[in-house]
DNA sequence: GCCAACGTTGGC
DNA sequence: GCCAACGTTGGC
């Protein structure tokens, strides 16, 4: 395993998963993930102890935005909701396309980060979060840039 | 709820 | 392998 820690920004629709769901579960399954580039950052890139902007989408425009950080504490293990047979995410075609790693819960924001602020602000407008049309669901981030987050929000 | 952007599917 | 049709994402 590289010994360099990557960052992450996950997308999570809150009124699906949210931060405070997480940190009420401690730790869960990053699992349903079905797209292709996620699933190779998942699969081939990720490892224990990256740490992950958690980041709620879809939601009003005050609430989209960085809530807080997780870690990832697992290894990539094939996603159970891709063979569970009663899982609404089934996937017939293939027994083992689709990975999860378990993350834990490490700190909700007193505030969100929104979009907004991202956007409007110089340090931060280049995350690919920022950029119109991006869908990817699981994205690498600069380790600047979770820091700098982190340190301009309590 | 709308719709633009994007990823995926499938006919050719 | 091209590309039109379709479904989904996600900000607004």
């Amino acid at each position: 395993m590289s010994p360099v820690k990557n960052y992450w920004l996950i997308k999570s629709e809150p009124h699906t998963y949210s931060i405070d769901q997480l940190r009420i579960d401690g730790t869960t399954s990053w699992s349903g993930v079905r797209n292709y580039q996620a699933r190779n950052f998942i699969r081939d890139v990720m490892q224990v102890g990256d740490i992950c902007l958690f980041y709620h989408s879809s939601a009003g425009t005050d609430s989209i935005g960085v809530v807080g950080l997780a870690e990832v504490v697992s290894t990539p293990y094939i996603d159970p909701t891709s063979i569970d047979p009663h899982s609404p995410y089934v996937e017939l075609r293939s027994q083992v396309k689709w990975y999860a790693v378990d993350i834990a819960f490490k700190k909700k924001f007193k505030q969100i980060y929104t979009l907004k602020q991202i956007k409007n602000d110089p340090h931060l407008s280049h995350m690919k979060v920022a950029q119109a049309g991006n869908r990817l669901s699981i994205q690498p981030v600069a380790k600047a840039d979770v820091e700098y987050i982190a340190s301009h929000i309590k």
